[in-house]
DNA sequence: AACTATTTATAAGA
DNA sequence: TTCTTATAAATAGTT
């Protein structure tokens, strides 16, 4: 994507890799928003430059109290399981805790069900897949979102005055 | 980037979304790579699909000063040894459970985030919570809204009509 | 920091 | 859907 190709590996001339860095960091955060727009998709990007600073994106369709701590939380539990599996694996292989699992697939089980239920009840509210609904649910709905539509004009006019 | 220019606004049609979502992906993934690599950056990214999918990249090269990175680095490099282990292990199956539960279990966590990231966004565009929401954010859950608002008033005449 | 020659990404079409 | 191709966009090397 210029004057010459470039082969993909670490940029051994230290003005060079500081140039490409920034000129990249901003092409990769801009790319990150469009999908985030064009797609409706929860993105959320990270980047420490060699130099240690630190650049960051992340979609506002996650909300802004949890973005980047909620990524956090994500790859803490990953973590701890991960701490447990091979900690497991050390000890006593036989001792996987298979009442401990069932609990877990029964709870997994209850977790999607009610994931499937709000991503379809979330696309109702979005206007999306309004095919199946009576006319008392659409009616529901659309009574729903003018209450919404209302709180979030006067949550606008209140941070207009601060 | 294509055979026509394109406004960086969401793509209201379903299919065209998801396609461009698809090859977008790909490109912001490989871009995140490409940066990594190129310029010794630390780069973690995780994309939600609007139908919920994860997909993430982290470079491998993290500070160790950087929590955040750290974990993340550390879940992936774990994430790709369990997935050898568990293709190493495809011939013989009972070699495996604990592998098949801890992954199921990462299952379980990815549908556990996305369920609270669901909840929230949920609660936003139904008016609530609104308080830690910059104006920018209010603005565009006003104008998801509305725009749902008409998709729901269409979809109502078009009832009356059958 | 700008500028452009090229490469790369991708939107629309097949 | 997957593959192709015309065109937009990104960016490597230059000034």
């Amino acid at each position: 994507m210029g004057r010459g190709k470039v082969e993909i590996r670490r940029i051994e001339n230290k003005t060079t890799r500081q140039v490409t860095f920034t000129k990249r960091r901003n092409g990769l955060l801009k790319k990150a928003y469009e999908l985030s727009l064009l797609c409706d998709a929860e993105v959320a990007l990270v980047i420490f430059s060699g130099g240690g600073r630190l650049f960051e994106f992340s979609s506002s369709s996650w909300s802004s109290n949890i973005k980047l701590i909620h990524l956090l939380s994500y790859v803490n539990s990953m973590y701890k399981i991960l701490e447990r599996y091979r900690t497991c694996n050390h000890n006593s292989p036989e001792a996987t805790p298979s009442v401990e699992n069932e609990i877990n697939y029964q709870e997994y089980l209850k977790l999607k069900t009610r994931l499937e239920y709000l991503q379809s009840s979330q696309r109702n509210i979005l206007g999306e897949d309004l095919g199946p609904l009576s006319m008392r649910e659409l009616e529901q709905i659309e009574n729903q979102i003018d209450i919404s539509l209302k709180h979030i004009r006067t949550r606008k006019v209140e941070n207009l005055n601060i």
